[in-house]
DNA sequence: AGTGAATAATAATTCAAG
DNA sequence: CTTGAATTATTATTCACT
């Protein structure tokens, strides 16, 4: 159902580093969830989930799926306004 | 040169919505910068532009490139910290 | 280093279907 | 309303060149 996978698509970009959208579906379907890309493509859009390059261990530019919410959290420990 | 380009990009993308680079490619193009989507490319990664889902004015789902400060302020004025 | 043309890779959407 | 297969659209990278 599409809100645990959702659900689980959280719980993954925000434990690791996720590249793509293709990752993704591996990722899902190692926890059982048989999905595709297409479908992968729509919850990123519903939830939000923001595509952003990030500077890697190696110092090169590489891009990584986001939470929005993560953005906050990162800022709000940046400022402490 | 490209610092003149990736601040006119930072610019525009704060003005307005810009829904895909070849959109920003077009708009470049007419303040003069003669510019290819492999550059904006580079560009956007290395600003680090975001692209996110947004809610258009009608109400379905697009997509949107944003500068992180932009999501900074988008948060600090939703949450008034 | 910076760029464009071409290409590869990735992501969004269409179209049909359950 | 949700999904996958196929397709289209978009974006990232390669390769050559300067």
């Amino acid at each position: 159902m599409k809100e645990r996978r959702q659900r689980a698509i959280l719980t993954l970009v925000a434990t690791r580093p996720v590249h793509s959208q293709e990752e993704l579906v591996a990722l899902l379907q190692r926890q059982g969830f048989e999905v595709t890309q297409a479908t992968v493509s729509r919850d990123v859009k519903e939830l939000g989930l923001a595509k952003v390059p990030i500077k890697s261990d190696r110092g090169d530019e590489i891009f990584k799926y986001v939470v929005p919410s993560a953005a906050v959290n990162y800022v709000s420990r940046l400022h402490r306004w």
